[in-house]
DNA sequence: ATATTACTGTTGCATTTGCAACAATAATAA
DNA sequence: TTATTATTGTTGCAAATGCAACAGTAATAT
């Protein structure tokens, strides 16, 4: 079921090496990772950490577009020119390897085997990364916000149906794109409905 | 500026059919062209007309949640296993060509030239989708409802600032996620502003 | 250790939004 | 043509939501 699987991706950061030119780098807690340029294409992979795909728009206010993990791929060629500002932040220690699109693109002159591999690979990851998309579009299309958390942590949840919250419920609110107090409201009432348990930042879901 | 081009797209369609096994279809209007499967994995490339992705829940509510048109790309591959159901619908007459997922990842035995070339571009039409999920979430982090409308307008406006409702303001109000008669309301609203110009199905963005 | 900043939890209130219902019109089918 | 179905435009009303403000706690910096 899953495309992706440890063997490959380790066999995919080999190759990477192999071929083509790649930057490894390892940024600490809020720091740029990377920002929209209409030149400078480059492909990101996360190693190791998280990072957040956030907008900022003239009148300042920010919302997490997307959370990215270990293994997600992400690109400045994924946004248009806007008027928002769009950024990926590292949430935490986190480590990226930089592939310059070029070089994906241009057939190594090498003609080594991996290039092939890589392009296969990155097409995954791609499509990966769509399926979280869809996602977000999933959870956003949703109606009320008690469905939104629901959906959210649902989505999260560990084999014991707990979620944990690791950042806060701030960044929580942000990335559903709902007002923060009202989501603590929300919370309250969905553990008054029997929906969920709540003890400060875990979070059991027994619905 | 735009990474894919008339001519590399015409290329693409030639090497398809010299390399990959390849099924071309056309489609009416409001006809199924993909639903979630996890066994055939299938890519599809619109050579004409229009479509939408389509999620039905378990209440039956039906949500537009993407606007595909020609030259862009989908596949089930981009939907995880869900509670809704989710399904490509033409809008109108469509033309497809569908493209298994299998021809791509395996290597062709012949070796041809064509190859690499295809999957290149099928990387690149997944940018370019990825780009346009981005824009959705985008859209879909406006605040308020005039937000979105303006957004949404903004757009899909031609170069004498109008835009011309080729669906139906039902059709609208599903895909930004809002209420019809409170996308009417706010579209008087705006109106009164001097926000927009609305004569029927053509309304004119004044801002 | 203390000061400073950020997050949590709560509430009242105003506003926005969705829902329901309806008539009027437009589009489509028989 | 006529009947049937879908869309548009409107409104009252209830419910959901965001906003503002605040105290209390936690985390971080000095």
């Amino acid at each position: 079921m899953k495309t992706l699987d440890e063997t490959r991706l380790l066999q995919f950061k080999k190759n990477l090496s192999s071929c083509v030119n790649i930057k490894s780098k390892t940024f600490y807690n809020k720091e740029l990772i990377l920002s929209y340029s209409p030149i400078k294409k480059k492909i990101g992979f996360i190693t190791e950490g998280k990072a957040n795909i956030v907008k900022t728009d003239k009148e300042g206010n920010t919302t997490i577009m997307r959370d990215l993990k270990e293994n997600d791929i992400f690109s400045n060629l994924f946004f248009q020119d806007s008027e928002d500002e769009i950024y990926i932040i590292s949430n935490g220690k986190t480590e990226v390897i930089f592939i310059d699109y070029y070089n994906i693109i241009k057939n190594c002159n090498q003609n080594c085997p991996f290039h092939n591999s890589i392009v296969l690979t990155l097409f995954d990851l791609l499509i990966e990364d769509n399926k979280q998309q869809n996602e977000k579009i999933e959870l956003l299309s949703k109606r009320t916000v008690e469905e939104k958390i629901l959906f959210f942590l649902k989505q999260r949840m560990n084999e014991n149906n707990i979620f944990k919250v690791t950042t806060s419920y701030k960044a929580i609110a942000e990335y559903l794109f709902v007002d923060r107090s009202n989501l603590m409201r929300e919370l309250k009432k969905m553990e008054e409905k029997g929906l969920i348990e709540r003890y400060e930042k875990t979070i059991k879901i027994l619905s």
